[in-house]
DNA sequence: GCCGTTTTCGGCCCGACTGTTTTCAGTCG
C-alpha cells in the first residue's frame, strides 16, 4: 500500500474519532501521522518490520508505528473499522458539506440516527431536524444547499489525482514486453481541472489485433483494481478504489493517431471537425480518416496528419473546445500558447515562519534546480492565526531573514520579499502600511468566507484593490474546487478595477484550488488584467504545480505575453503597480 | 497519541465569524 493510503485511514480515523467525541490531542496526532506520511519520501509500507525506522519518522510514535504494521498486515485499521461499524460506512461523507464539523455529524446522529447524505437530505425533507440544538431555519437551508452542491460535484475527480492514477497505471502497463506506449486521452490531456473518468490508449506490439489477450490480461491484474467492470478484445474497463474509472483501450500502432484524436475529444470539437471531414469528401472516426467514396485511408497514425488533411494546423488538446480553434487552426492563425518554460518565477509561497514546511533557503533552491530566475516569499499575515501568521514585527524580521538569503544566493536566483496578507470583511487589509509598504510583492487574500452576500464580498475584495500597498490580488473567487461554489462576487468588477488599478490578478495554479477557471481568465484578458500565475507552495514539492496552472492559461488562450511572470525580476516588479513611499 | 524532557508527565497553533444564542458552541482556515 502507498503513503497516501495509509495517511487516508489514518486521517479517517482522525475523522472517526472526533464524531466519537475522541481525545482531541490523540485526533491531532493522528492527523499529523497521516500528513507525515503524505510528506515523506520513504515508502512506509517497505519498513514496517522495522520499527526504528518506522519511529524516525516524524509524528510516529509507538502506538502509530503498531497500527501502521496492522494496516501493513490487513489493509485496514481495528479502530476505524470499529468506529465505521459504530456508525456505518458513509458518515464521513458528511463532514463534507459546507459547515458541517463533527460535533454536528454527532448530533445528527445521536438524535435522527443520520449517517449519509442520502439520510440527511430524507430527514430534512421529514422536517425531523427542526427543534434539534443549534438547528434553525438558515442552518438547515445552509444544508440543503450543500447537498445539492454536494450531489452535483460528486462523481469528478482533480486533475491531478486523475493524473496521478494515469502515471501510475501507465507505469505498470508498461512493465509488459509488447506495451510501448500509454497516453491519457480525454479531459486529462485537454487539461481540465476535472476529469469524470481516465481514458488511456495503449500501444505496442502486444496490442496488435488477435495477439492481445495476454496484455487485456495484464491490464485486468492491475493491483489497484476495486472493480473490472468490462473485459474485451481491446478494452478493460475498471474502477480504482477510490471510485475513478479507468478505461484502457489497446490499439494497433497505425490508427493510433486517429484513436488520440478521437477520445481527447471534446465532443463539440470532434463534432466539428466531423462536419468539417465530410465537406471535404472525408470520414473520420477513431479509426481513419477516409475517403466517403471509397472507404480508403487518408490519415490514421498520427494526429498531424488527420489535422493537415483537414488543412489545418495541429491543434494543442488544451484548445479543442470548439470555441474558435478550428477556424483559427484552418487560417494557420493559432496563437502561441504559453508553456510551462516561459515561466521564469514563482511569486507566491510559505515558509516555516508560517504555515510552509520548507525554509526559505530551501525554497530558493528548489526554485533554482527548477530553472526559476526569481522567487517570491509570501507568508501569512497575522489574522491567520493558525498558520501561527506574521505580526507586523515578525513580518520585518521575516524580511530580513528573506533579504539575507537572497544575499546568500549570490545572484544565482532572485529572492523578492512578500507578504500574502489578509483581506478583512470590512475590506482592510491586516498589516500595517509601513510594514506593506517594504515588501516587494504584496498579495491580498480573503481567507474566510462567512456570510456575506455578493454584493459584499465584491465590495470588501474593491476595498482591498483601492489600498495603494496591494500588487497582486490572490486567489480572486476563493473557489474550492468540487468542494464549494465559489464565493459569489461580481468577479468581472473586481477585474476591471483591478485592471484599472495596475493590481495584478493571482491564477492560482494548486489544483486543491484553481481559482480562475478558463472562462475567468479569458474575461482578465480581455479587461487588460495583469496576470500572475503562481503555486502558493507550502513545500518545495508544491513548486511542481506550476505545471496545472500554465495549462489553465494555455485553455483561456494565453501566450507568455499575457502573464506578468514570464518577465525577467526586474521587469516583473516594474509591471506591477508601482510601490507607494513610507511616508506620507 | 507524540514529544521532550527538569526521565514520568504536562503540553500540544488560535482568532474571526455565524447562528442560535440570553452568553456561547461550532466551523473554518
Amino acid at each position: 500500500m502507498d503513503n497516501s493510503s495509509m495517511a487516508r485511514l489514518l486521517a479517517q480515523t482522525a475523522d472517526l474519532l472526533e464524531i466519537d467525541g475522541g481525545d482531541g490531542f490523540r485526533i491531532r496526532s493522528y492527523r499529523r501521522a497521516a500528513d507525515s506520511l503524505e510528506q515523506t519520501t520513504i515508502d512506509v509500507a517497505g519498513i514496517t518490520d522495522d520499527v526504528a525506522k518506522l519511529l524516525a519518522i516524524p509524528g510516529i510514535g509507538k502506538g502509530m508505528a503498531a497500527n501502521l504494521q496492522a494496516i501493513a498486515a490487513t489493509g485496514s485499521l481495528p479502530l476505524r473499522d470499529e468506529l465505521l461499524t459504530k456508525y456505518g460506512s458513509s458518515i464521513l461523507e458528511l463532514l463534507k458539506l459546507p459547515g458541517m464539523g463533527p460535533k454536528t455529524v454527532a448530533l445528527l446522529w445521536d438524535a435522527a440516527r443520520v449517517g449519509s447524505v442520502d439520510q440527511l437530505a430524507d430527514a430534512i425533507e421529514a422536517g425531523r431536524l427542526t427543534g434539534l440544538p443549534r438547528m434553525g431555519a438558515k442552518q438547515i437551508e445552509k444544508l440543503r444547499k450543500g447537498i445539492e452542491e454536494y450531489r452535483r460535484s460528486s462523481g469528478r475527480f482533480r486533475i491531478d489525482d486523475a493524473e496521478e492514477a494515469a502515471q501510475r497505471i501507465g507505469a505498470y502497463l508498461r512493465t509488459f514486453p509488447g506495451i510501448e506506449r500509454v497516453t491519457p486521452a480525454g479531459s486529462l490531456r485537454r487539461g481540465r481541472e476535472t476529469a469524470g473518468d481516465l481514458d488511456l490508449l495503449v500501444t505496442g506490439p502486444a496490442c496488435e489485433p488477435e495477439h492481445t489477450a495476454a496484455a487485456v490480461e495484464h491490464v485486468a491484474a492491475f493491483p489497484g483494481i476495486r472493480d473490472i467492470l468490462a473485459k474485451g478484445e481491446n478494452k478493460v474497463s475498471f474502477q480504482l478504489a477510490n471510485g475513478l474509472q479507468v478505461d484502457v483501450r489497446l490499439l494497433p500502432t497505425e490508427s493510433y493517431g486517429a484513436a488520440l484524436q478521437y477520445f481527447t475529444g471534446s465532443k463539440a470539437h470532434n463534432v466539428a471537425l466531423r462536419q468539417r471531414a465530410l465537406k471535404k469528401g472525408y470520414t473520420l472516426s477513431e479509426w481513419s480518416l477516409a475517403r466517403l467514396k471509397d472507404n480508403s485511408t487518408v490519415a490514421a497514425a498520427t494526429e498531424e496528419e488527420i489535422y493537415a488533411a483537414l488543412g489545418m494546423e495541429w491543434i494543442p488538446p488544451e484548445l479543442r473546445e470548439n470555441l474558435g480553434e478550428i477556424e483559427a487552426a484552418s487560417a494557420h492563425k493559432l496563437p502561441r500558447l504559453i508553456e510551462l518554460s516561459d515561466i521564469r518565477g514563482d511569486v507566491h509561497m510559505h515558509t516555516t515562519a508560517t504555515d510552509g514546511r520548507n525554509t526559505i533557503l530551501e525554497m530558493a533552491e528548489a526554485a533554482l534546480a527548477r530553472g526559476y530566475q526569481y522567487i517570491a516569499i509570501t507568508d501569512h499575515s497575522k489574522n491567520l492565526a493558525m498558520t501561527n501568521g506574521l505580526n507586523e514585527k515578525r513580518a520585518l524580521e521575516h524580511l530580513r531573514r528573506i533579504r539575507e538569503v537572497d544575499q546568500q544566493m549570490e545572484g544565482r536566483i532572485r529572492v523578492m520579499t512578500g507578504i500574502e496578507v489578509d483581506i478583512l470583511a470590512d475590506g482592510a487589509l491586516d498589516l500595517d502600511n509601513e510594514v506593506l509598504a517594504q515588501m516587494d510583492v504584496v498579495i491580498a487574500s480573503v481567507h474566510t468566507r462567512f456570510e456575506q452576500s455578493q454584493e459584499e464580498m465584491t465590495d470588501r475584495i474593491l476595498r482591498a484593490l483601492e489600498n495603494p500597498h496591494t500588487r497582486i490580488l490572490g486567489h480572486p473567487t476563493g473557489r474550492l474546487l468540487l468542494q464549494r461554489e465559489p464565493y459569489a462576487l461580481d468577479l468581472g468588477a473586481v477585474l476591471r478595477r483591478a485592471a484599472e488599478l495596475g493590481v495584478a490578478v493571482e491564477h492560482n495554479a494548486a489544483p486543491e484550488r484553481l481559482d480562475l477557471c478558463d472562462r475567468d481568465l479569458r474575461l482578465a484578458k480581455e479587461l487588460g488584467c495583469r496576470i500572475v500565475v503562481s503555486t502558493d507552495a507550502h513545500d518545495t514539492r508544491h513548486l511542481v504545480k506550476m505545471e496545472y496552472g500554465v495549462r489553465q492559461l494555455r485553455r483561456a488562450w494565453l501566450g507568455p505575453h499575457d502573464v506578468l511572470n514570464t518577465l525577467p525580476a526586474r521587469r516583473f516588479l516594474e509591471s506591477l503597480r508601482p510601490r507607494k513611499s513610507t511616508t506620507t
